[in-house]
RNA sequence: GCCGAUGUGGCUCAGGGGUAGAGCAGCUGAUUCGUAAUCAGCAGGUCGGCGGUUCGAAUCCGCCCAUCGGCUCCA
């Protein structure tokens, strides 16, 4: 007999043996029927799997991550499965579950097309229905390489060599189909209710370019039917804040054929990113920066000392000037260090912080395009802080605030990831070292949550990165503070110390918002296009309801601008519907009716984008109201 | 750069070897109206580009360009 306790404290006894699907039976058929994984002393485990122990036993159902991961990783083995019935050659790479759903990687002479998805949910309902029981074996290395050979399995017998040579091989298999797997995996296909294909991607295996391209199938899988309507109505919802989609309705920006990944701002778009830029001009003038512009086109011999050219340089536009070579700008840092050296610099001045807009141009390879988020020509809200090694944590530190500050300022989450030394990168080992502790101890002071992000640095120093989501919640990279002990020397920068000597600075290359491009994409997506009303821009359309208000109308539209309020009219004989429907499509935050009646009480009728028709108000009421909102820059 | 898909008036999309179609937007006229679409008329496209097949190509084929979803890469 084994004693196994349960989350709740109570004890319970069991023969030994006993499949942990048959203890959740016996505490409760329905938690049975829901159950998709279970943690035993603290590992995730299969619920076929039998105990002959006494143990802690919790039981996960769809609701807990942990279970939708194993739940995900069984709809992608049945998938497999699927996938091997209808094209029986197919060799498999992996399949994992990733955040909504899950994938496999297939090598097949098949191309898959779009109309293969219905026969490969119906093949994949079928093996469902068919509620095949997931049996774990294991095997020896040497077993497993044979078993997987004998199938010609080029990619799982790749995978197995790699695992050490004393590891016990994990195959699961359902019905005739089994795949090497760790697990844990749900105790049958039935488990599964509602899987949809979503997409066809290619992929290189092992994720290296210098291999081959597999054919990769993205998919998804839930508990309830419902729960994957729910999904694709998100999805669907979420597509209709699409920053592309967004920027084109509401007159914000384009891109165009004639210059892809460089994009125009139209008059709306610019009204939008003046007062982005506005707001952080106040902000650095707070936080003591000063604000310097460097060109965009300088001699390339510049490039070779910062170490671009032999970094960057695939990434660099060039050009000619009176036959002398020149690169365009694709960083703004060699420009801010001319600037600090056109001094002399006391260590009494330190830190220096040098703020710059700087455009700069990247040639981006043409698949990573991706309207305003991925571009080939960009505005950093760059800077550069030189400072004594002693200041080193505190600046930091400076730097995250001032990024908190933004980025609640815009009601954004983030999350942070620490990129350490990339392979291709300049300077000693000791002083890499040296620079990413320093950005783990400011992390660490600030107990910021981080992941590390293994070889992805800058290729002079490591860097703290700042993420935002998309609509889809994808992750773009905003903020990033990059630690750097190499521009310094390579360009020979000094401070006199106390001591009357030259002293190497240490430098901060950083942005807020990262690039005003991507940016302005992600706040675009995030308020859905209704920008709060300080960035909106018109933050208010009068609608005369007929010809006979036009007069009131000027009136009322030249005061609004005295108060330097951003206003529109709609003067067409229109009916007062349609021009309240344009005006929400356009996402206008105040909407200002005016008839008869309020031409009488010498007032306006307000309706607001979210709240609607809030009746009339005094215009001085209406302008005392919204300006505090814009001063406060209220998120509404 | 790689894999797959897509490209038709300003926008959203239909059509598909026999000389381009709708709705919205635009323009003109009528209407003067109270909180998400008033009616009528007009105008607008060498169907992404270049080649090829064909008596004939928007439609079939090839190459290129751009976009979308991924991979790789990155702010």
């Amino acid at each position: 007999m084994i004693y196994i306790r349960l989350k709740d404290g109570s004890q319970r006894e069991y023969p030994e043996g006993i499949s942990l699907l048959q203890v959740a039976e016996s505490i409760s058929p329905k938690m049975a029927k829901f159950a998709v994984a279970a943690v035993f002393n603290g590992q995730v485990t299969d619920l076929n799997a039998t105990v002959q122990e006494d143990g802690e036993l919790d039981i996960l159902n769809f609701e807990d991550e942990r279970a939708r991961i194993v739940y995900r990783h069984s709809s992608s083995h049945i998938m497999a499965q699927a996938v091997k019935r209808l094209w029986p050659k197919t060799k498999f790479a992996i399949g994992p579950a990733i955040d909504k759903g899950f994938y496999y990687d297939f090598d097949t002479e098949h191309t898959f097309t779009p109309e293969d998805f219905i026969l490969i949910e119906k093949e994949m309902e079928s093996i469902i229905k068919s509620d095949y029981p997931f049996v774990r074996q294991e095997l020896s290395r040497e077993e497993a390489l044979q078993f997987f050979a004998d199938r010609h399995e080029d990619y799982k017998v790749e995978l197995i060599q790699d695992l050490p040579e004393d590891a016990v091989i994990g195959l699961y298999q359902q019905g005739e189909f089994v795949d090497l797997c760790k697990g844990p995996h749900v105790s049958s296909t039935g488990k599964l209710k509602a899987v949809k294909i979503m997409s066809l991607a290619g992929a290189y295996w092992r994720g290296s370019e210098n291999n081959k391209m597999l054919q990769r199938i993205y998919a998804t899988s839930f508990p309830k039917q419902a729960m994957l309507d729910d999904y694709l109505n998100k999805l669907e919802e979420a597509k209709k804040r699409d920053h592309r989609k967004l920027g084109k309705e509401l007159g914000l920006f384009v891109l165009l054929d004639e210059g892809p990944g460089f994009p125009f701002f139209l008059p709306k778009g610019m009204v939008l990113r003046n007062e982005l830029e506005q707001y952080w001009r106040d902000q650095h003038q707070k936080a003591g920066y000063q604000e310097i512009r460097t060109p965009i086109i300088l001699n390339t011999e510049l490039w070779h000392r910062s170490g671009h050219w032999d970094h960057y340089k695939d990434n660099m536009y060039f050009t000619k000037i009176d036959e002398e070579d020149y690169a365009v700008k694709p960083m703004n840092c060699p420009g801010g260090i001319m600037v600090y050296k056109q001094n002399l610099h006391s260590y009494r001045e330190l830190p220096i912080r040098t703020g710059e807009m700087g455009l700069v141009h990247r040639h981006e390879m043409s698949g990573v395009l991706h309207g305003l988020m991925r571009v080939r020509a960009f505005t950093q809200d760059d800077a550069h802080i030189f400072m004594l090694p002693e200041q080193i944590i505190d600046e930091i530190n400076g730097v995250m605030n001032l990024i908190d500050l933004f980025y609640k300022q815009f009601g954004f989450s983030y999350h942070v990831e620490l990129s350490t030394r990339p392979e291709n990168s300049m300077g000693s080992q000791e002083v890499w070292d040296m620079a990413t502790d320093a950005l783990k101890q400011a992390l660490e002071e600030k107990s910021m949550p981080y992941k590390i992000n293994e070889g992805d640095g800058a290729f002079y120093g490591p860097k703290i990165d700042f993420h935002l989501q998309d609509s889809l919640d994808r992750t773009w990279q905003c903020g990033t503070i990059q630690l750097d002990f190499q521009m310094p020397e390579k360009f020979d920068l000094t401070y006199i110390g106390e001591d009357g000597e030259k002293h190497r600075p240490v430098m901060i290359h950083r942005v807020i918002y990262g690039s005003m491009e991507r940016f302005i994409g992600i706040l675009i997506e995030h308020f859905a296009g209704a920008f709060p009303t300080w960035l909106a821009p018109v933050q208010v359309r009068v609608l005369p309801i007929t010809e006979r208000q036009h007069d009131y109308t000027e009136t009322i539209i030249a005061r609004l601008r005295d108060e330097g309020i951003r206003v529109e009219v709609d003067k067409r004989s229109e009916k007062i519907g349609y021009k309240i429907r344009e005006g929400q499509l356009q996402k206008i935050p105040y909407l200002l009716v005016i008839g008869d009646k309020e031409i009488e009480a010498n007032a306006v009728a307000v309706r607001h984008r979210k709240e609607g028709d809030l009746g009339a108000q005094g215009l001085d009421e209406f302008i005392a109201m919204i300006k505090t909102e814009i001063a406060n820059k209220m998120i509404k």
